[in-house]
DNA sequence: GTCTATACGAGGATAGAC
DNA sequence: GTCTATCCTCGTATAGAC
């Protein structure tokens, strides 16, 4: 069950930045956590910067890989929508909010490549949920209003904010499930 | 014309959390915008974390009076519930969210004090919004579902969120306009 | 109230031994 | 690959002069 140094040091600076955002971890902090000496993590990545920049790519393919999954299930659109709003569901027990959404809110902090990553994660997020919408649409499952687009970008927008909201709650789940349920109960059924 | 040391201190860290968040700024930061000396901010506010206690205290407090000036307007819920959202929209041209829903990012971070405030500054919006929204119910201008308490704390989520949205995206205001417009559009009219 | 000076630790990063 | 040692900068905070 040993896994590689680079790959602990991503789950590790994962964890911590969906904790406490890009300026508030360090590399002693994730080498106290897993028992090795700050400068071996900078034989794996460079720099802080790289090492964020990997962090949203392997973060964005992660999740285009459990978006193709949920696709490729047989269920219906609303069961499809509930799925990905799991996704933002789950991890939040460790009160661990979107890795995205934290550095979104680091955004001007970040350097281009990072900026990019960032737009490049909320780019498969939105056309993926559009994807779905339209699906969802032309099912005869929902009336969509004009623009599918915002659509899917309010439903993004609302998810990242009862992550936030959550946050300050103390039971945080409950408290994000409320919040998500009612805005999406036309959307989702009772499935 | 000329403020005294506190204000330009308060208003100098509270443009740049808004900006970098919590960890991202510093004595020093603020020192050299306003040209004086680092030490002479600790003389205002002992500690950093005295500093961001009284900014979220004070931004608060400023909310709260802005929120009963919308209330003593003569004017349609659903005017009041787009002033409200307004006060989101306002600031985001400098790229500036929320400083709450900022430090609602950094929450872990912060020490229990700042974190109080916080709950204080939510719990403020969500009782205000909440009183709209049953104003507006009684009024018969909304139909509202089980849990006006929730509606609002949905409302809330959706405009954090969409300031976060917006941020990633260059154009941030015509993007959160579109956002709040199409969630809120059975609630704003047209006003 | 604001300054200089300073303490002290933390942060990111590199060189070179093993 | 990981270590020790080290560099240099920045961050928060305090003491004491003006």
């Amino acid at each position: 069950m040993k896994q590689n140094t680079a790959q602990q040091i991503l789950d590790t600076a994962q964890s911590m930045v969906r904790n406490r955002g890009y300026s508030a971890f360090s590399y002693a902090d994730i080498a106290k956590q897993i028992g090795i000496r700050k400068a071996s993590i900078h034989y794996h990545f460079p720099s802080k910067d790289n090492l964020v920049k990997e962090l949203v790519k392997r973060y964005r393919e992660i999740l285009e890989r459990k978006c193709f999954h949920i696709e490729q299930q047989e269920i219906t659109p609303q069961e499809q929508l509930r799925e990905f709003v799991n996704l933002y569901r789950d991890g939040l027990q460790d009160n661990q909010i979107c890795l995205c959404g934290m550095l979104t809110a680091d955004f001007v902090v970040l350097n281009s490549e990072i900026q990019a990553e960032l737009r490049s994660f909320l780019a498969v997020n939105q056309s993926w949920l559009t994807r779905l919408l339209q699906r969802g649409r032309e099912a005869g499952v929902w009336e969509c209003g004009e623009s599918v687009e915002f659509e899917a970008k309010t439903i993004l927008a609302m998810l990242q904010g009862a992550q936030l909201v959550a946050r300050v709650a103390d039971n945080s789940i409950e408290e994000f499930d409320r919040i998500t349920e009612g805005f999406l109960k036309n959307k989702l059924g009772n499935s």
